[in-house]
DNA sequence: AAAGCGCTTTGATCCATGTCAATTGATATA
DNA sequence: TATATCAATTGACATGGATCAAAGCGCTTT
């Protein structure tokens, strides 16, 4: 364990820049200490779907070691000026070997992104934009206050959920005019948390249904 | 280890049989012996989106063992009498205890159904209807050979690949007309594989683009 | 202040898919 | 041989969201 924390680098990353590339080979992972990571993947066309936002405190990339030959399959770039802890992929496996406990955690680890995956699709193919855009908005609000900030550029936002930053627009401008919450800046102030809950899960259910 | 084998089971599933209701606790996990499982998600209207199609010597919901309260995230059906061999999670959880190998192994598959996952939802959001049909059959077509079986009804399949079952009829016709492949009820021929490829990624690009 | 630059918003229009409905075909049932 | 059933196809139509284009709005820089 010693020896991967000695390897172990810190990175600063200033607002923008990339960590690596999708495609890129994958020999370490990383913790975010500070700061927000996009992650994020490329279509031929350049259009840009943003797969996971990863706030401080997380980790991401771990996931690659097990693969055969691990390659990125999505690129990473800073959202504002964070710091990271990379590891390097070989020394943690080793010490993956000495402990089945940590192979345990690990595999925990992977079932709950598993499970967020396929809520993930679940939501794409089953859910409208509305649905995506109230479910967002929810996730990220703290359970006992109605104010908080998005600390996140609302393209981004828009991508993470696949719609484009127009129609996200316009979604929240609905949602203001229904009196469910207000977004000044990057400032959300709920007025009704319910009616945001119904709209995250009814999706575009007609109201009538029994 | 012969605990775990002693104490599995063997499942026989008639056609369109379920095994699990989606929101179901799950203890045990599966091995396909023969046939096909269908792995589904429900949205509150009804609707539903096929999430995996598990062919046989594969294995399914392994990865929920290590989930505090493991429900399974999808409901399962038999496509076709199928046989099944299950296997108990907590019997199966303690021999990892005892191997890291395995530990690994898991971790190992683990990675790469998450992958799938993230090239899914990349499909989802990145590509048009006609790119994920082309690519769903190319994925089940043999490399050597140009002729074989969809062995999956094809609202199945369109669901799968999250379009309608008219859009899918459409889709196949339109490449059909030119003379990409052929489809006679479940019969595929392939007349343009390199056309079909193309479809699969370039997706919905235009043509000139460099 | 003015000018420049991203981001966000708004409006007008378009299009890929979904929806609804009818027809055909393919099996299975009586 | 009729008939009910279910999958697959086809046509007509509706629509959510994308696209394109033009402002508006904070910013920082000069």
């Amino acid at each position: 364990m010693d020896r991967v924390v000695q390897r172990a680098k810190r990175i600063s990353l200033v607002d923008g820049e990339a960590l690596f590339q999708q495609g890129d080979t994958a020999t370490r992972f990383y913790l975010v200490v500070e700061g927000h990571m996009k992650l994020f993947r490329l279509a031929p066309d350049g259009n840009e779907k943003v797969i996971e936002l990863v706030d401080t405190g997380h980790t991401f990339a771990e996931a690659l070691m097990f693969l055969e030959q691990p390659r990125y399959p999505v690129g990473a770039v800073a959202l504002g000026d964070t710091e990271l802890i990379s590891v390097d992929a070989a020394d943690f496996s080793a010490i993956l070997r000495d402990s089945v406990d940590l192979c345990l955690a690990l595999l925990g680890d992977m079932s709950f992104r598993l499970r967020s995956l396929i809520r993930e699709i679940d939501d794409l193919s089953l859910h409208s934009a509305t649905c995506r855009v109230a479910a967002f908005i929810l996730a990220r609000a703290p359970a006992d206050c109605d104010d908080f900030d998005l600390e996140i550029p609302k393209h981004v936002i828009a991508s993470r959920i696949s719609v484009k930053p127009e129609t996200f627009s316009r979604i929240i401008k609905s949602l203001k005019s229904k009196n469910v919450l207000e977004i000044k800046g990057s400032k959300v102030h709920l007025l009704d948390r319910e009616a945001l809950e119904d709209a995250a899960d009814v999706c575009g259910l007609p109201v009538e249904a029994t």
